[in-house]
DNA sequence: GACCCTAGCTAAACCGGTTTATCTCCGGCT
DNA sequence: AGCCGGAGATAAACCGGTTTAGCTAGGGTC
């Protein structure tokens, strides 16, 4: 039933020459003559001769895919449009596939990473989710095996990176909120362990003085218990950054609920930008995730092909002004 | 620098036994004495060894993959939050890796289908975005190749499938829609190669007198098009179903552009609820992409494992009835 | 003419498994 | 004693490539 399909063999066979000199002729290396390398190549398209990726990848070459690993609850990750966003963007730059898994816990993807190494079944794989130290840097430079860090804070070891600065982005959202003339300021934040939950910690923490920070999980009910919590202290807010659209979102409708105006006496700017803020209307932190995957997924081919790991750094994000921020009260 | 695993030659050395003897130890098979099939897992567990998937797959057996292929311009893929839940309810399923490749064309999935298939990288496929006329299900059958059709129309060949009954769902929006007084329908559909609109637009015309269907692409700029035109006509109708969620939220917001009133002169219904219908108030048909994705998974493994293909009905989407539906004008 | 070098090619090992053919030993049956 | 059968194990082939060691023929040098 399976299809057969031409091998080296046959190649070998029909050009009458040995294998190796087949080898030598498809790949473009030294050691045959320019008149065979032309009699096999003919044979072989002739034959419609594919190589086999998994026959090369025993024999310590190509093994023509990469990896990515994503730790969370499998539930979790149909909400995430950043992800499939990314991934859409790596995927426009690749010419090879993607082998995608989706574990429960931190040491089963660092498992997978070391077996589809010491397998060859990937060439390189892609970091995502950083954590504050996180063990993987450490593990790929000692496996050797190339990776891009995506979304982290710069420079990370050995490794390329891929990265936007949200010290930066953090800063400029703040400074646009205090032109408005906003002074009390919170923040709604994500995930502590994140590497760039911490950094955005830091430049609201420089920028606002007194400024509150809120830890969320990215969820809708972390955003509404958020809000509620925040909207209810002695003296609330003027503003609130959340740290991704899903909450902020959930706080403008909590706001809504308890008849606090949007951006009269709350102004609200969301972290990532979506069809969710297009249509709700909010002020949103907007950045190019498809473009950011696809130079991800450019710097791995890069260190696959045997680059020097450099950082890219992503332009800024850029601030879309909606309805749901303005002056502060009593301005 | 990459790590040195065992290998069934070093099991084979350290237990004193040949390599076959090995093999046979580990996977279960008679050919060995209890004592020594003993001996060799003890030593193989001692010494961590893991089977090299590459090399397996090189003798023709388990790849440790299914393959999915998805045909579409990249940047178009990141919107479209059903996949991403469908992967990720597939993943819930699977142990094995997911193998995920966007290309641009049909020829090419086909022939990355045949090419996984015959170096043995996946051992089984998905296959999605059902044709009317679909090459792919006989090439699957002729092939031998294990696959599930997803989201199909139920009978696919010797496929098993796993798909939601669109027409008896579409009937079923329409008679809620009638029920509340509608007389004049509208419908925007979704890409008319692909088998489920065929089916949507068949219940449709045959429960819908005189109902206007207009051709979509799923994205917001079709079904702000659309809708224009919809109420623009001389007798504009007092409902329309989109075909997805993007579309619908679009539609509605040139409604209200257009002061037109929802419900109260419009009722809108869209297809496949998301976090962008419960924010919008949007009445959707809303069923569960991640279960759907999960039982596609399962019937893979089913397949894959030898079981007889069998057909999976889904549970029929339930309409989840919000502010943007109500009674027909005038009743 | 002896020597060496190199281009061009082949044969064979190797990657890490699976599978088949073969070989040995032991017990039971007549 | 002689024959047969089966259990238990091994060696070797195989999957489809890559890579290395080695062989041969031809040309250049002294």
């Amino acid at each position: 039933m399976r299809v057969k399909r031409p091998t080296i063999k046959d190649i070998a066979a029909a050009a009458g020459v040995s294998k190796g000199a087949v080898s030598l002729a498809l790949n473009g290396r030294s050691g045959v003559s320019e008149s065979t390398r032309a009699r096999v190549l003919e044979v072989a398209s002739g034959l419609g001769y594919r190589p086999s990726v998994t026959a090369r990848a025993l024999s310590s070459a190509s093994a023509d895919a990469v990896g990515l690993v994503l730790v969370r609850p499998p539930r979790a990750l149909g909400d995430e449009a950043f992800f499939f966003q990314l991934i859409a963007g790596m995927q426009s730059e690749m010419s090879c596939a993607l082998l995608l898994q989706v574990v429960g816990s931190r040491e089963e993807e660092i498992a997978l990473y070391q077996r589809w190494w010491a397998e060859h079944r990937v060439d390189g794989v892609f970091l995502v989710d950083l954590l504050v130290s996180d063990p993987r840097v450490a593990l790929m430079s000692s496996l050797g095996l190339p990776a891009v860090v995506v979304g982290g804070a710069g420079h990370h070891g050995s490794l390329a990176s891929v990265w936007a600065d949200d010290y930066a982005a953090m800063t400029s959202v703040v400074e646009y909120l205090k032109s408005l003339g906003h002074r009390r300021i919170a923040r709604v934040a994500g995930l502590s362990s994140l590497l760039h939950t911490v950094r955005r910690d830091a430049a609201f923490a420089s920028s606002v003085v007194d400024g509150v920070v809120v830890p969320g999980d990215y969820t809708a009910e972390a955003g509404a218990l958020a809000t509620r919590a925040l909207l209810a202290s002695e003296s609330p807010p003027t503003a609130i950054v959340y740290d991704n659209d899903v909450m902020a979102v959930a706080g403008a409708e909590v706001a809504a609920s308890l008849g606090v105006g949007v951006p009269a006496e709350l102004s609200i700017v969301a972290w990532d930008d979506s069809v969710l803020c297009q249509h709700g209307r909010l002020t949103a932190l907007s950045r190019d995730t498809f473009a950011f995957g696809a130079r991800a997924a450019r710097a791995l081919v890069a260190v696959i092909g045997g680059a020097l790991p450099s950082d890219v750094e992503d332009v800024l994000p850029e601030l879309v002004v909606r309805g749901s921020s303005g002056v502060a009260p009593g301005v």
